[in-house]
RNA sequence: GGGCGGUUAGCUCAGCGGUAGAGCAUCGGUCUUACACACCGAGGGUCGCAGGUUCGAUCCCUGCACCGCCCACCA
């Protein structure tokens, strides 16, 4: 087979995508034997497109399961998309917009089907983008947020609490967004910090002269007020017990109360309670059994409360309050003041607190337990510093207002009776009114919170409420194999970003645990953030989002891929660059030419070819296979542990460096010679490239299939699989291929090439390339001496390759000897700085020399004597040693070459 | 106001109780029968600051500074 000269990612991840689809490699099978992985996916805002935070989640969750995959484990992993209430709702606005009308001319019904049909178009767009990834997600378990069985397990599981009073009905003061006009959980509003102004304002006394000044950022909720409140220990304000006043613009008589909760320090000292507009106020006013009196309408207009200002938007309202508060001289001052302000996540207007009646979720009770779950470790998150914030999150948590003014959702499946206002929750409508036996049954105008259904994700998806056998295997897999002997429950691994953490994880674990009485997941792994180069997160509204592929189509999606697990360091955000990028298609095309150079010498080999007894390989052949086991020890290993970046460094280390730079090197030779000594170096290249890319499947699929599929008729493993994506994951042989005598020997050729490199640098002299160069000439050093320049490389290589043969101090003469005749044969060559070496070498000696003195100081001194254990001081006295030959080894340089 | 993370080479980042590492960038050298998306080599760092623990600290502890993030009803 004839490879191109560089490898196109292109060619290749359009070959195998489609092939493993349609061999059914990522179908999961109950059937199958073998112990659990399974996991689902953090479903995608149907609106979404792929973004490099998505993008490397999907590839840090793909490796994980391409590898278990391979390591034999029964895997599923579900796909699937998130009906997004809010965000969804207003791109079809924004459409129908365009149009000239909007949803309440088209009405609920009609509204509906169009964001159904704009769903169909265009939801499925961010599943596309991940095949493009290469996720081998399970497809043919794909899930919708709103598809009819998962539906009917939101409708079950509401039901279900609010028969336990879990769930319950109640006006209050909520977080509303007036342009979406819907109610939002804490969660989803965010707090920006804005320039404003504090206004103080006076408050006349009704029934006598004089005032109160309070002071506010929000003027306009004045018309609101029903109290001024004062701290009771303040003295200053005693004397208004059982004063009225008269609340200016709107001459409401209105009481002035004490409560604990103000801030002496603050203002006047005196606030204006607004018990309908703010939640400070709204906790005050039930206390005091305030009017709760809401002046402003659903789009954050005045209404008929406001008397003089109905009907202007607040902001004009806050204008015309504080221009008829100037003309009436109550108007005391305005300081600039800098405070937080909440805005709709979604639409970044501001929130305005209204009172409302909603639905909500009493978590108290729910939170407990999810927090016992983590403390006992039936669920980890990785890394672990994470569980702090879910646990704070969780001991402070307030109920969840879970309804929302929207079309587009979950409806919430209660029911009005017209006749006597009983409402009956219940999944299917009731036939009649249950007291009054009324057949006018009017369901509930609101839907649920998106997130209420992402909480049910992980058993929604796999048939809950039914009993099925994805259920019983992959949520509960307690009941067979287990995960290498571990006990656990609900899912195996959860991958997600820690943003929504509070919005999705913590939910899923206390409605989890609620509903099925197990934890949904066991490992939890937070993924660093993307950020831009500015160190900014990538966000559509800041518009700095990079097209994930953008970068695949310029780089090949195995160096996306590569990249991301490459700088994928648990608990620190990852910062992109375009070198790295450029480092792993480099990468790729390394590993592709390695494959180019082995299929070349391939040429007349046996199919397969035999594997050579092991007297037969060479010391090269039998270093390179103890290294690649050691490759597969250290892969395997940080797989499990998810220290992604390792895995990706292992790897390029191993590949790059050791099998390519040197094996492949070392390899020329005997593959130039015929018979029993080129067949089983030809069996240890072919060898060798199977195992990498097996290894390296999980992170580069598309370059590594397209390479096995390449070399595959000469692997002589027994039972191989059609595609590497179902091969076997490499274990370590566990053979000791080295003996104890050649692993010294190869300790000792490593300090011989110090040494001669330090001999080289003493010389200033760089023989570069010709060390390869003379890896092709005949192994001698007389020839090698005849021509000058090739010398040194000649030297290197032969340390190298030849120092395995010598014992240790055979090497050490060889190279005494050679330095010697460095000596003798060698001219300076031009461009050498004696002066510059040996003021590097002086002070490379001045520094050993300081650590030698100290480390004789730390030998003679009692106190070290007498604290230190046996295995330190043996330790600081080989140190010791170790230093005293450095410094002895310089000594000698330095005298050299100023003798020279 | 609480809490979390970070501060290591020009850049992006690993690492670690025993005289500092990678990739890229820089500089010098290589057309060598896989690869110039390559090869060989060089330069470059008081590991944010100040204390403490230790025979020994870049690493552990305390404080500080700066950067970033999350949470929080101070009007």
């Amino acid at each position: 087979m004839e490879l191109s000269k560089t490898f196109d990612p292109k060619a290749a991840e359009q070959r195998w995508y489609g092939r493993w689809l349609e061999l059914g490699y990522f179908t999961a099978d109950p059937a199958r034997p073998g112990p659990v992985f399974s996991m689902v996916i953090p479903p995608y805002n149907v609106t979404g497109a792929l973004h490099l935070g998505s993008a490397l989640n999907v590839t840090l969750q793909d490796i994980v399961v391409r590898a278990r995959r391979m390591q034999g484990y029964n895997t599923l992993w579900v796909p699937g998309t998130d009906h997004a209430g809010i965000a969804t709702q207003n791109v079809v606005e924004r459409e129908i917009g365009k149009e000239g009308t909007n949803r309440h001319d088209l009405g609920r019904t009609a509204f509906e089907k169009r964001v159904w049909e704009w769903k169909e178009l265009y939801g499925g767009r961010i599943l596309e983008q991940l095949r493009r990834l290469g996720a081998s997600a399970d497809w043919t378990r794909e899930h919708f947020t709103m598809d009819a069985d998962l539906s009917r397990a939101v409708l079950k599981v509401f039901v279900d609490l609010h028969r336990e009073g879990l769930i319950y009905r109640d006006r209050r003061l909520i977080n509303w967004c007036p342009r979406c006009e819907t109610a939002l959980s804490d969660l989803e509003v965010e707090h920006k910090d804005s320039d404003g102004s504090l206004y103080f304002i006076r408050y006349p006394f009704k029934q006598e002269s004089g005032h109160v000044t309070v002071a506010t950022t929000r003027p306009e909720t004045m018309l609101g007020d029903t109290a001024v409140a004062v701290h009771p220990a303040d003295e200053r304000y005693a004397h208004l017990h059982g004063k009225l006043l008269d609340l200016p613009l709107i001459h409401r008589q209105i009481r002035t109360i004490f409560d604990d909760a103000v801030d002496r320090e603050f203002g006047t000292g005196a606030v204006k309670i607004t018990p309908a507009h703010d939640f400070n106020d709204f906790e005050i006013g039930r206390r005091h059994k305030l009017d709760e009196i809401s002046v402003m309408d659903t789009r954050a207009h005045m209404n008929a409360e406001a008397g003089p200002f109905k009907g202007m938007s607040r902001e004009a309202c806050r204008r015309a309050v504080v221009d008829a508060l100037k003309s009436e001289e109550l108007l005391e001052k305005i300081e600039p003041h800098r405070h937080a302000v909440g805005v709709c996540s979604r639409c970044d207007t501001v929130i305005e607190p209204m009172i409302s009646t909603q639905w909500f979720m009493r978590m108290k009770p729910l939170a407990e337990k999810a927090i016992a779950a983590v403390r006992d470790g039936r669920t980890t998150f990785h890394p672990k510093f994470w569980e702090n914030t879910y646990f704070n999150w969780l001991e402070n948590i307030h109920d969840w207002c879970i309804s929302r003014q929207l079309w587009w959702g979950h409806r919430i499946p209660a029911y009005h009776c017209e006749r006597c206002a009983n409402l009956m929750v219940a999944i299917e409508r009731p036939a009649k009114c249950e007291k009054c036996e009324g057949r006018d049954l009017v369901q509930e105008e609101d839907v649920l919170d998106t997130w209420f259904s992402s909480a049910l994700w992980p058993f929604s998806t796999m048939g809950w409420p039914e009993e099925t056998r994805d259920l019983a295997l992959y949520y509960r897999p307690n009941e067979r194999k287990q995960y290498e002997g571990t006990q656990y429950e609900g899912t195996t691994l959860l991958v997600t970003a820690f943003d929504i953490i509070f919005f999705w994880v913590a939910r899923m674990m206390m409605i989890g645990l609620k509903v099925t009485k197990q934890v949904p997941f066991r490992d939890v792994y937070i993924t660093p953030l993307v950020r831009d180069k500015y160190g900014k997160k990538m966000t559509k509204s800041r518009g700095n989002v990079v097209d994930p592929l953008e970068l695949m189509d310029k780089y090949g999606t195995d160096a996306v891929r590569f990249t991301l697990a490459q700088l994928t360091v648990q608990g620190r955000d990852l910062v992109l660059s375009d070198e790295r990028l450029t480092a792993s298609r480099a990468f790729a095309n390394k590993i592709w030419n390695a494959a180019r150079f082995v299929l070349m010498n391939l040429e007349g080999a046996a199919q397969p070819i035999p594997r050579p007894a092991q007297d037969k390989l060479s010391l090269a052949d039998r270093w390179i296979l103890s290294r690649l086991d050691e490759a597969i020890a250290k892969t395997r290993e940080t797989l499990d542990s998810y220290e992604f970046n390792n895995v990706a460094l292992t790897l390029y280390q191993f590949i790059w460096h050791e099998y390519c730079d040197w094996y492949i090197e070392l390899a020329k030779e005997p593959l130039r010679a015929s018979g029993a000594q080129r067949d089983s170096t030809r069996w240890v290249l072919v060898h060798c490239f199977d195992q990498m890319l097996r290894l390296l499947h999980p992170l580069m699929p598309f370059v590594s299939e397209e390479l096995w599929q390449a070399l595959r008729p000469y692997f002589d493993e027994p039972k191989l699989a059609d595609h590497l994506v179902v091969a076997e994951f490499p274990v370590a042989n566990g053979g000791e291929w080295l003996s104890q005598k050649e692993r010294d020997a190869m300790d000792h050729c490593r300090e011989a090439t110090e040494a001669i490199n330090s001999l080289r640098s003493l010389l200033g002299y760089h023989p570069g390339q010709r060390m390869k160069a003379a890896l092709r000439r005949p192994r001698s050093l007389e020839l090698a001496l005849e021509e000058f320049p090739s010398w040194m490389g000649y030297v290197m290589t032969l340390a190298k390759l030849e120092s395995f043969q010598y014992t240790p101090s055979a090497a050490t003469e060889f190279l005494v000897r050679s330095c010697g005749w460095a000596e003798i044969c060698l001219e300076k060559p031009a461009g050498f700085d004696s002066e510059r070496t040996a003021a590097k070498l002086s002070k490379d000696l001045d520094e050993v020399t300081k650590f030698v003195t100290q480390h004789e100081a730390r030998l003679n001194d009692d106190g070290f004597k007498a604290k230190a254990d046996a295995e330190t001081q043996r330790l600081v006295a080989e140190k010791y040693v170790a230093l005293r030959a450095e410094q002895e080894k310089l000594r000698e340089q330095l005298e050299q070459l100023t003798a020279g």
